[in-house]
DNA sequence: TATTGTTATACTCTATAACTATA
DNA sequence: TATAGTTATAGAGTATAACAATA
């Protein structure tokens, strides 16, 4: 009566350790009272800034009003702000403040530490073996490099 | 004024590449008309038949009202039934029916095509390599084999 | 009339706490 | 009194739709 069960394959144990991955570096990132979409939100203005909400809101994958919210808080925090168009003033082009740049800076240093955490399991030449073969994987399943869709904002850390 | 980002790394690709899996499973089992979630809950009670509901919260990580609500669902639908212990009669052992058991097949070959277009990147070399590395990651981490904490209920599919 | 951003609203998922029945 | 299970309630997060300002 019993159905054997398949051992745990690679789905299985990437969906396993990626959702311990972004747990643990909800936590991390909670340390610097910044939840894991809003890391990514000032990453992605990092790079491209001046890039209006709309845009904003399609490469993060979430709704307009999401993105509003997000924005806001960081906005009232001074990690970022909004600066009207000149050319067309519906837009809000959004920059990093100075503070949103150094808590950036600390955001990659957590980031790097958590990298080297989640892998202490191997040495350096595993490491770059595990890394080509998940890019291989990425890019076969059609995954954009650097922003991850998929993840909602996680629950946020209590206190 | 600009941090330079670093390359994405191995926990960044993890938790992408994780977020998609599930998100491609919960896909594949929705055709079943059934959630990530619920798949956990009947596989767990099918290598682990009599679980009680208070184990199987523990085990799934979730809260005793939530495991409520899931088998309640299953249980309407004659996927499992609660059966009450002859010698405590506050427990409710769980088993698989006929038709869940039915069903648990199908999800297995649902979970093995699943595995195969998510590693569809890679030859069968390449495959136990990253499974072999991927393991050793997840031992060290302290992550058990078989269930994942850390995902809830993904979004059930709109039809 | 179309588009950007905003606000209001509803829905889903989850957790907490109160309640029951058994022990 | 303690425990398994249940129900009721509230909270967080998200999406949809209505709205305002600008084009």
């Amino acid at each position: 009566m019993t159905v054997p069960l398949p051992p745990a394959g690679a789905a299985f144990l990437l969906a396993q350790l990626g959702a311990h991955a972004a747990a643990r570096y909800g936590e991390r990132v909670a340390a610097l009272d910044l939840t894991p979409a809003q890391t990514g939100l000032l990453r992605l203005v990092m790079t491209e800034p001046g890039l209006n909400q709309r845009d904003l809101a399609t490469r993060l994958g979430v709704g307009a009003s999401t993105a509003v919210a997000l924005v806001d808080g960081l906005e009232s925090r001074d990690l970022l702000e909004r600066r009207r168009g000149p050319h067309d003033r519906r837009l809000h082009a959004l920059h990093l403040t100075d503070a949103g740049t150094r808590a950036m800076a600390e955001v990659r240093t957590v980031a790097m530490d958590h990298d080297a955490d989640m892998t202490a399991a191997l040495d350096d030449d595993e490491r770059r073996t595990l890394v080509a073969l998940l890019r291989r994987v990425a890019d076969q399943q059609g995954l954009p490099p650097g922003v991850h869709p998929g993840y909602r904002a996680l629950r946020r850390q209590a206190r």
